[in-house]
DNA sequence: TTTATCTATCGTAATATTACGATACAAGTG
DNA sequence: CACTTGTATCGTAATATTACGATAGATAAA
Protein backbone atom coordinates (compact mmCIF):
# COMPACT_ATOMS: atom_id res chain seq x y z
CA UNK A 1 0.00 0.00 0.00
CA UNK A 2 1.04 3.61 0.28
CA UNK A 3 0.04 4.17 -3.32
CA UNK A 4 -3.28 5.63 -4.36
CA UNK A 5 -5.86 3.41 -6.05
CA UNK A 6 -6.28 5.75 -8.99
CA UNK A 7 -7.84 3.03 -11.12
CA UNK A 8 -10.95 3.20 -8.99
CA UNK A 9 -11.75 6.84 -9.70
CA UNK A 10 -12.71 8.88 -12.74
CA UNK A 11 -10.17 10.52 -15.00
CA UNK A 12 -11.28 13.97 -13.91
CA UNK A 13 -11.03 13.08 -10.28
CA UNK A 14 -7.55 11.71 -10.79
CA UNK A 15 -6.40 14.66 -12.89
CA UNK A 16 -7.77 17.11 -10.40
CA UNK A 17 -6.11 15.31 -7.52
CA UNK A 18 -2.82 15.09 -9.37
CA UNK A 19 -2.78 18.78 -10.09
CA UNK A 20 -3.78 19.65 -6.54
CA UNK A 21 -1.04 17.39 -5.26
CA UNK A 22 1.51 19.27 -7.37
CA UNK A 23 0.42 22.46 -5.61
CA UNK A 24 0.50 20.73 -2.26
CA UNK A 25 3.87 21.98 -1.10
CA UNK A 26 4.78 25.56 -0.21
CA UNK A 27 8.10 25.31 -2.06
CA UNK A 28 6.28 24.42 -5.26
CA UNK A 29 3.88 27.30 -4.74
CA UNK A 30 6.85 29.62 -4.33
CA UNK A 31 8.56 28.19 -7.41
CA UNK A 32 5.43 28.69 -9.50
CA UNK A 33 5.10 32.26 -8.30
CA UNK A 34 8.66 33.01 -9.28
CA UNK A 35 8.25 31.35 -12.68
CA UNK A 36 5.17 33.43 -13.31
CA UNK A 37 7.24 36.55 -12.75
CA UNK A 38 10.13 35.44 -14.95
CA UNK A 39 11.90 32.48 -16.47
CA UNK A 40 14.37 30.96 -14.04
CA UNK A 41 17.26 28.60 -14.02
CA UNK A 42 17.47 26.22 -11.10
CA UNK A 43 20.22 28.34 -9.57
CA UNK A 44 17.97 31.39 -9.41
CA UNK A 45 15.51 29.44 -7.30
CA UNK A 46 18.26 28.10 -5.09
CA UNK A 47 19.18 31.69 -4.25
CA UNK A 48 15.61 32.61 -3.42
CA UNK A 49 14.40 29.55 -1.59
CA UNK A 50 15.84 28.23 1.65
CA UNK A 51 16.32 24.74 0.29
CA UNK A 52 19.25 22.88 -1.20
CA UNK A 53 19.89 22.63 -4.92
CA UNK A 54 19.02 18.95 -5.04
CA UNK A 55 15.76 19.47 -3.21
CA UNK A 56 14.73 22.27 -5.54
CA UNK A 57 15.63 20.11 -8.50
CA UNK A 58 13.28 17.47 -7.12
CA UNK A 59 10.44 19.96 -6.78
CA UNK A 60 11.05 21.14 -10.33
CA UNK A 61 10.87 17.54 -11.45
CA UNK A 62 7.51 17.14 -9.70
CA UNK A 63 6.07 20.25 -11.36
CA UNK A 64 7.42 19.06 -14.69
CA UNK A 65 5.87 15.63 -14.20
CA UNK A 66 2.52 17.30 -13.53
CA UNK A 67 2.94 19.13 -16.84
CA UNK A 68 2.86 22.57 -15.25
CA UNK A 69 6.35 23.69 -16.20
CA UNK A 70 8.95 22.87 -18.82
CA UNK A 71 12.71 23.20 -18.98
CA UNK A 72 14.80 24.32 -21.89
CA UNK A 73 18.50 23.52 -21.98
CA UNK A 74 20.72 26.55 -22.47
CA UNK A 75 24.31 25.53 -22.28
CA UNK A 76 24.99 24.21 -18.84
CA UNK A 77 21.83 25.80 -17.54
CA UNK A 78 18.22 24.75 -17.78
CA UNK A 79 15.73 27.54 -18.19
CA UNK A 80 12.40 26.73 -16.58
CA UNK A 81 9.14 28.36 -17.45
CA UNK A 82 5.41 27.86 -17.07
CA UNK A 83 3.98 25.55 -19.70
CA UNK A 84 1.11 27.84 -20.54
CA UNK A 85 -1.27 25.41 -22.24
CA UNK A 86 -1.15 22.73 -19.53
CA UNK A 87 -1.11 25.29 -16.77
CA UNK A 88 -4.21 26.92 -18.22
CA UNK A 89 -5.92 23.57 -18.56
CA UNK A 90 -5.09 22.73 -14.98
CA UNK A 91 -6.34 26.09 -13.76
CA UNK A 92 -9.57 25.67 -15.70
CA UNK A 93 -10.15 22.20 -14.29
CA UNK A 94 -9.55 23.34 -10.74
CA UNK A 95 -11.60 26.49 -11.17
CA UNK A 96 -14.49 24.50 -12.55
CA UNK A 97 -14.31 22.14 -9.63
CA UNK A 98 -14.28 24.97 -7.11
CA UNK A 99 -17.24 26.70 -8.72
CA UNK A 100 -19.27 23.68 -9.69
CA UNK A 101 -17.86 20.61 -8.00
CA UNK A 102 -20.44 18.25 -9.42
CA UNK A 103 -20.42 19.31 -13.05
CA UNK A 104 -16.76 18.79 -13.61
CA UNK A 105 -16.05 15.14 -12.76
CA UNK B 1 13.49 14.74 6.67
CA UNK B 2 10.31 13.63 4.97
CA UNK B 3 8.51 16.56 6.54
CA UNK B 4 8.00 19.89 4.83
CA UNK B 5 9.91 22.92 6.05
CA UNK B 6 6.80 25.03 6.44
CA UNK B 7 8.57 27.50 8.72
CA UNK B 8 10.50 28.79 5.76
CA UNK B 9 7.50 29.91 3.72
CA UNK B 10 4.78 32.50 4.10
CA UNK B 11 1.50 31.79 5.82
CA UNK B 12 -0.41 32.11 2.57
CA UNK B 13 1.93 29.77 0.78
CA UNK B 14 1.56 27.23 3.55
CA UNK B 15 -2.21 27.58 3.75
CA UNK B 16 -2.56 27.28 0.02
CA UNK B 17 -0.33 24.21 -0.07
CA UNK B 18 -2.17 22.62 2.82
CA UNK B 19 -5.51 23.06 1.16
CA UNK B 20 -4.21 21.80 -2.17
CA UNK B 21 -2.75 18.80 -0.43
CA UNK B 22 -6.14 18.00 1.06
CA UNK B 23 -7.54 17.91 -2.48
CA UNK B 24 -4.58 15.85 -3.65
CA UNK B 25 -6.25 12.46 -3.56
CA UNK B 26 -9.08 11.26 -5.82
CA UNK B 27 -10.91 9.66 -2.90
CA UNK B 28 -11.02 13.00 -1.09
CA UNK B 29 -12.26 14.69 -4.25
CA UNK B 30 -15.01 12.08 -4.48
CA UNK B 31 -15.89 12.47 -0.80
CA UNK B 32 -16.15 16.24 -1.17
CA UNK B 33 -18.38 15.88 -4.21
CA UNK B 34 -20.70 13.58 -2.31
CA UNK B 35 -20.78 15.86 0.72
CA UNK B 36 -21.67 18.77 -1.51
CA UNK B 37 -24.69 16.81 -2.72
CA UNK B 38 -25.80 15.76 0.75
CA UNK B 39 -24.74 15.16 4.31
CA UNK B 40 -23.25 11.72 4.74
CA UNK B 41 -22.35 9.32 7.47
CA UNK B 42 -19.14 7.41 7.01
CA UNK B 43 -21.11 4.31 6.03
CA UNK B 44 -22.74 6.11 3.10
CA UNK B 45 -19.31 6.82 1.66
CA UNK B 46 -18.16 3.26 2.28
CA UNK B 47 -21.02 2.08 0.05
CA UNK B 48 -20.12 4.51 -2.72
CA UNK B 49 -16.36 4.36 -2.72
CA UNK B 50 -14.28 1.27 -3.41
CA UNK B 51 -12.26 1.61 -0.25
CA UNK B 52 -12.50 0.09 3.19
CA UNK B 53 -14.21 1.76 6.11
CA UNK B 54 -10.98 2.45 7.94
CA UNK B 55 -9.40 4.04 4.87
CA UNK B 56 -12.39 6.28 4.31
CA UNK B 57 -12.34 7.25 7.96
CA UNK B 58 -8.70 8.30 7.48
CA UNK B 59 -9.57 10.45 4.47
CA UNK B 60 -12.39 12.05 6.43
CA UNK B 61 -9.92 12.79 9.19
CA UNK B 62 -7.61 14.48 6.67
CA UNK B 63 -10.40 16.67 5.30
CA UNK B 64 -11.46 17.51 8.84
CA UNK B 65 -7.88 18.43 9.78
CA UNK B 66 -7.76 20.76 6.78
CA UNK B 67 -10.92 22.37 8.11
CA UNK B 68 -12.96 21.59 5.02
CA UNK B 69 -15.54 19.35 6.65
CA UNK B 70 -16.99 18.77 10.07
CA UNK B 71 -18.65 15.82 11.75
CA UNK B 72 -21.64 15.87 14.04
CA UNK B 73 -22.33 12.93 16.31
CA UNK B 74 -25.82 11.50 15.95
CA UNK B 75 -26.18 8.48 18.15
CA UNK B 76 -23.76 5.86 16.92
CA UNK B 77 -23.34 7.68 13.63
CA UNK B 78 -21.30 10.72 12.68
CA UNK B 79 -22.89 12.99 10.14
CA UNK B 80 -20.31 14.72 7.98
CA UNK B 81 -20.88 17.91 6.06
CA UNK B 82 -19.00 20.67 4.34
CA UNK B 83 -17.83 23.35 6.78
CA UNK B 84 -19.08 26.19 4.64
CA UNK B 85 -17.06 29.07 6.06
CA UNK B 86 -13.67 27.35 5.88
CA UNK B 87 -14.48 25.73 2.56
CA UNK B 88 -15.39 29.13 1.13
CA UNK B 89 -12.23 30.66 2.50
CA UNK B 90 -10.16 27.87 1.00
CA UNK B 91 -11.90 28.23 -2.35
CA UNK B 92 -11.32 31.97 -2.32
CA UNK B 93 -7.65 31.56 -1.50
CA UNK B 94 -7.12 29.01 -4.24
CA UNK B 95 -9.16 30.98 -6.75
CA UNK B 96 -7.17 34.09 -6.02
CA UNK B 97 -3.95 32.21 -6.49
CA UNK B 98 -5.09 30.76 -9.80
CA UNK B 99 -6.19 34.14 -11.12
CA UNK B 100 -3.48 36.29 -9.65
CA UNK B 101 -0.71 34.11 -8.30
CA UNK B 102 1.45 37.01 -7.17
CA UNK B 103 -1.12 39.12 -5.37
CA UNK B 104 -2.26 36.46 -3.01
CA UNK B 105 0.84 35.34 -1.10
C1' DT C 1 43.21 21.14 -22.23
C1' DT C 2 42.21 22.36 -17.82
C1' DT C 3 38.99 24.53 -15.00
C1' DA C 4 34.72 26.34 -13.55
C1' DT C 5 29.72 26.17 -13.62
C1' DC C 6 25.24 24.13 -13.54
C1' DT C 7 21.95 20.59 -12.94
C1' DA C 8 20.26 15.89 -12.54
C1' DT C 9 20.75 11.89 -10.21
C1' DC C 10 22.37 8.67 -6.62
C1' DG C 11 22.54 7.28 -1.95
C1' DT C 12 20.67 7.78 2.31
C1' DA C 13 17.58 8.87 6.06
C1' DA C 14 13.47 10.49 8.35
C1' DT C 15 8.83 11.01 8.04
C1' DA C 16 4.22 10.85 5.72
C1' DT C 17 0.72 8.65 3.12
C1' DT C 18 -2.24 5.06 1.75
C1' DA C 19 -4.50 0.95 2.68
C1' DC C 20 -6.39 -2.99 5.14
C1' DG C 21 -8.08 -6.01 8.91
C1' DA C 22 -8.96 -6.28 13.67
C1' DT C 23 -10.59 -4.26 17.57
C1' DA C 24 -12.49 -1.17 21.01
C1' DC C 25 -15.85 1.97 22.32
C1' DA C 26 -20.19 4.34 22.29
C1' DA C 27 -25.00 4.37 21.61
C1' DG C 28 -29.04 2.61 20.33
C1' DT C 29 -32.23 -1.99 20.03
C1' DG C 30 -34.28 -6.17 21.59
C1' DC D 1 -28.80 -7.14 30.17
C1' DA D 2 -27.15 -8.95 25.66
C1' DC D 3 -26.83 -7.60 20.87
C1' DT D 4 -26.41 -4.85 16.86
C1' DT D 5 -24.63 -0.88 14.52
C1' DG D 6 -21.32 2.69 13.30
C1' DT D 7 -17.02 4.76 13.63
C1' DA D 8 -12.42 5.78 15.25
C1' DT D 9 -8.24 3.96 16.29
C1' DC D 10 -4.51 0.52 16.54
C1' DG D 11 -1.27 -2.38 14.33
C1' DT D 12 0.96 -3.37 10.33
C1' DA D 13 2.89 -3.05 5.75
C1' DA D 14 4.09 -1.02 1.37
C1' DT D 15 5.14 2.95 -0.91
C1' DA D 16 5.81 8.04 -1.42
C1' DT D 17 7.61 12.34 -0.06
C1' DT D 18 10.93 15.51 1.57
C1' DA D 19 15.49 16.73 2.34
C1' DC D 20 20.49 16.76 2.12
C1' DG D 21 25.32 15.91 0.59
C1' DA D 22 28.08 13.96 -2.87
C1' DT D 23 28.92 13.09 -7.40
C1' DA D 24 28.66 12.51 -12.41
C1' DG D 25 28.12 14.53 -16.78
C1' DA D 26 27.61 18.22 -19.89
C1' DT D 27 28.95 22.63 -21.49
C1' DA D 28 31.26 27.07 -21.27
C1' DA D 29 35.37 29.72 -20.06
C1' DA D 30 40.25 30.32 -19.31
Amino acid sequence: MGSSKTILFSNSQNQLAEFAKALGHPARIAILQELIKRKCICGDLVEILPLSQSTISQHLKALKAAGIIEGEIEGTKVCYQIKEDSWNMAKTLLNTFLKNPLDCC
